[in-house]
DNA sequence: CGACCATTTGATATGGATCAAGCGATGTGG
DNA sequence: CCACATCGCTTGATCCATATCAAATGGTCG
């Protein structure tokens, strides 16, 4: 057993910031920074990271784990915004305050750093600049691709949740989901019934094998694209 | 992409591109930018600005008029991103290419800016790294919200459509709207008969008052936000 | 083993889509 | 100036995808 746990952890840590020492005169870029100035926190399943409405005074770069942005309605429906995997940055939407809140779905690694200080550096390193414009632009290029999903059917909707985690899995065919089926559901608006008809659907159309309730198996990728829009 | 599409967008490029003569010391921002290098053109009815697909080249203000953004999937629905006014800068969000098209509503101007310049410029002015940062945040914010429209009831999703409207109306009471019930529907991820029918029954509710399908009074703005979630 | 929680499965209800007219502006040719 | 076509919008009747309500099953941890 502790090798298993051994291996899923240093697979956590897989993702492609590198952290270089620091030996040398300062460094430009956005991983820099977060090796440089970052100070890693630790949260526990469920933990708050931010909350919304809080001032947005830091940038987080998970380590391991997962994180949920999301925003609760009046009225109690809950929307998430994303999932956050090692390597991903996230907290960069806020301009004053953060619209969605930012929660721990299992024990997570992040590290923190502060905006003010990344952005002033930014003033003086366009390395830095160019990268923080990168990650705000790819993170609009994902809530745009989120409306474009969720006006599809819930078919295509659990489809193309499905396809997004397994073009982030390691192995592309075998996904491993951190989050409940309630996150799945709140992702993609719709309900924990609907989104476990639909998987139980497309295991029966052998689309996909579901091996345990968190272990999502493709088993055929093109049949998949074909219930997608 | 057609080659109708290419043709017609190459032609609207072939306008020479006014460089003001610069007179004093070299002023910094993005407006800045739009007055010293954009040039001007000009979109009738349902032109294209932009295809989904194309190579993200440039940076778009609108001057007059309204443009819409949009995507188009397999099945012909159609997604309407947003709609942008005067003063509104789009084509932010591409990385590499468009993931929307974007259209005149009505006869419009708009300034592009070659991103290439912007970007090698905002390497020495902070001023425009910084507004550039700020655009692509109000941008993600912008889709972010839209998310949550998306998860909400019809009369909550028109209501939000309104109060979005309205709030970037000169008069806060009085809406011209220069976009027809689809392109609203699009937006909104309804159809026309549904968005048409909520707007009736607000009328009738007197939050609203609609003297023309185009215009939209609000009658009583805290009802309004009372049909809100 | 037993309690608890997440997930699946089943039966029914419903909001919004779809299908189908009708209506009111705007424009066009006679 | 009027008949008439057109187009965007509204209104009505019916249908269906997904929500809701309810219960059974399974997996995890003490």
């Amino acid at each position: 057993m502790p090798a298993q746990v051994l291996a899923t952890r240093t697979e956590a840590f897989r993702q492609p910031i590198q952290i270089h020492p620091v030996h040398k005169a300062p460094e430009n870029g956005l991983p820099a920074a977060f090796a440089m100035m970052g100070a890693p926190l630790t949260f526990g399943r469920n933990e708050e990271v931010f909350g919304e409405g809080e001032g947005a005074e830091y940038l987080y770069r998970v380590n391991a784990g997962c994180i949920r942005t999301y925003k609760v309605l009046s009225d109690g429906r809950r929307q998430v915004g994303g999932f956050y995997l090692p390597g991903d940055v996230f907290g960069i939407e806020a301009s004053e305050e953060h619209l969605f809140s930012a929660e721990a779905i299992v024990p997570s690694t992040v590290t923190v750093l502060k905006r003010s200080m990344v952005f002033s550096r930014a003033a003086g390193d366009s390395t830095l600049a160019r990268q923080l414009l990168e990650l705000a632009g790819s993170e609009l290029h994902r809530a745009q691709s989120h409306v474009l999903l969720l006006i599809k059917t819930a078919q295509e909707r659990v489809v193309g949740f499905l396809l997004e985690m397994a073009a982030r899995a390691r192995s592309r065919t075998e996904i491993e989901l951190p989050m409940s089926r309630q996150d799945i559901a709140d992702y993609l608006g719709l309900t924990i019934e609907t989104v476990s008809r639909t998987l139980t659907h497309l295991e029966n159309s052998s689309a996909i094998a579901l091996p345990s309730a968190r272990r999502v198996v493709v088993r055929n990728h093109s049949a998949l694209c074909r219930f997608n829009a």
